[in-house]
DNA sequence: GATGAATGAGTGTTCATTCAT
DNA sequence: AATGAATGAACACTCATTCAT
């Protein structure tokens, strides 16, 4: 309707926003999905009111928390692929990444439906989310490449893996929880690095394949 | 308060009984543990009325059906232990029923916390849950002795690895999805299975730690 | 519709009849007349289908409850006045008769008003209304006559104030309430007696009066 | 839980608040206690989800009722005591508020179990009922030393026998039934002044007599 | 700009009444 | 004729969203 993008916001009201963002992230993850909205207000300090002057719905502040959670995300990768010197390292250092993320990876929720379709429409989140494939993929190979990554996996097969381990993790996690969550990542690890593997059915799965469902 | 149990039910009552559970089972799966009663209603055809004077409430149609999927998930493993002559191929069989699940096994599922609470509690459900993890135990204790999985997992690591890896199957889930879901199997049967592994952290998680968070 | 009256119950209809009738009683006696129509069924030891074969719905059935107290009612009063010499006294033990009677004497209860207007309606109940009326107004005239009851009060009056202590009382009652509403009742008897009274205001209300809002 | 008890309500809310209990006294009132929630909040003129904020069920919202009610009726009787200089003129004129109190004098009222539970429970509503019960005992103490009230009957039979005929006056009240209840009131009065009395069964009920049960 | 009050649609659950067995 | 299963309308209560202050 209104030809010009909105102006950015002032430094305060961006950082109001950011809280608000943060307080929701927070809260879906601990009271899941479906939290009030008015509950989310208090965990951010503000009244409902304002928290809908900033997100128009449900719907858009959950995409801002995907975006920021992908952003964060993303860095962390990134970080981790100039710190660790072996690309299996910094593959494994990322997708431990994935634990913090359980809202904002769509392959990987259980969103409602309306939400779910949503965020991954988002182009922001699209856009990120081309990003850290990119990235993966990179890793991915470079992995392989080095000969620690077994060949016949994608880093669609990969992200997947972690993602669903990752995300029964209770969050606040009893230390019972924890060290649970630690022996079945390292199972996983222990099938996708080079050695004696039975052999996958069918293709490797790319990053792309995973978001095209 | 009652002495006398309740009479069982006509004949005609038990199969609309078990109508409504598997309507229930399925739009659980589809809808997630939120669906309107009157979407369950509908989807076994009759009305809510029925529906609730077979369940006083949403928490014992769930307890229903987590103690019906249960049941026949128990059946499928002891008749995998039956038909398989190596306990690895039993146990991977088994597991593999884990798919159509999702709602029964606690330990793995986002039930918002009163129902979770609810299904745990039901003595039948308790009973079920033991039976089936003793019969892991011995599944997961004979495939060590035959070789075939490595020693330093517990049936606890085994049951929550394939309930994490089915758990996200979407479940009518488009080719896509099952080829992806086989291959992510597949890695982790490769992480089981015996062979040159690192060391995992902690000791064997057993069936019983599983459910004692 | 059908322009045959229908033909009289066989002997066992009758009483069962009369036994949905005592169990309807009893139950809104103890459970307020919106108990569940169940309950009474239950109260009876017969399903809800049987009680609706003899009761339209809960109107009818609440008619033939007042129908039977009223009768009751009427027969104690005819009782009372063949047993006692003094007409004082059939009066008091007539009215003492009202206790039981709660549901019946749409004057005094906080019955649904389309139940309560059913009632009133009802020819059966109309009829014993008017019969117990005449009645009443015998014995108000006899006891003024003889000189105990003041002369300025009219089986109106007298029917309505003890309506209004019995009504209160709490049906099954612990020993302190039953002698707090005997001494209610005493105070009462006292204001009726003849003796040093204050006027009143007004003419005295005969029973057709009472029945006449 | 919270350790910051609620800040007072913004000056509309406030008034917003006494309407829905005025209109929910005045709809009780008309309609029994079952009234649906809707109907009040409509007699209120909101809607119902504004009924909801102000009070958290039906419950809160009676417990409203009873202490608004029982604190008009205390400053009512305090002005009596004032303004009499007989203490039986005042007792009598603080009586005749009892009318307007149907809901809130939990001992003469047939609210569901629950809700009576829950209003004798509420701490205003007991503060509040021990005061009335001790300017009650004060003035019918004053009533007997002045020699116009019998000397055999306490506060608690006093207040019952009130209760008792003012309850059942239907509120909007023809002018038939208006007159009934005078009538009846002034024969409660003969039988309450001192004079030539029968003997009372038992010993006098106080004002907590009453409430005990 | 912020607040929290108001609205009303949505859903769980109950129960009067009907009807197949 | 008796039973109790099925139906659906009705009501309590919650919460997303809007709007007056």
């Amino acid at each position: 309707m209104t030809s010009t993008p909105p102006p950015p916001l002032r430094a305060d009201a961006q950082r109001n926003r950011q809280q608000l963002i943060d307080a929701a992230a927070r809260t879906f993850l601990t009271s899941g999905p479906d939290v009030p909205m008015e509950e989310i207000a208090r965990a951010a300090g503000v009244g409902v009111g304002t928290l809908y002057r900033r997100f128009a719905d449900r719907e858009s502040l959950m995409v801002a928390v995907a975006q920021t959670s992908l952003e964060r995300l993303l860095g962390r990768v990134r970080a981790a692929v100039e710190q660790e010197p072996l690309a299996w390292d910094a593959l494994v250092l990322s997708m431990s990444h994935l634990r913090e993320l359980k809202l904002s990876l769509s392959s990987t929720d259980p969103l409602p439906p309306a939400l779910h379709a949503a965020v991954r429409a988002d182009p922001a989140v699209r856009r990120l989310r081309h990003e850290l494939d990119v990235v993966t993929e990179q890793l991915v190979a470079a992995a392989q490449a080095e000969g620690t990554l077994r060949t016949d996996v994608g880093a669609g097969d990969v992200m997947r893996l972690f993602a669903l381990v990752y995300r029964a993790t209770p969050t606040p996690g009893q230390p019972g929880a924890e060290r649970a969550t630690e022996r079945a990542v390292a199972v996983l690890l222990d099938g996708l690095r080079t050695g004696p593997h039975a052999e996958l059915p069918g293709p490797p799965v790319s990053a792309a394949d995973l978001g095209r469902r």
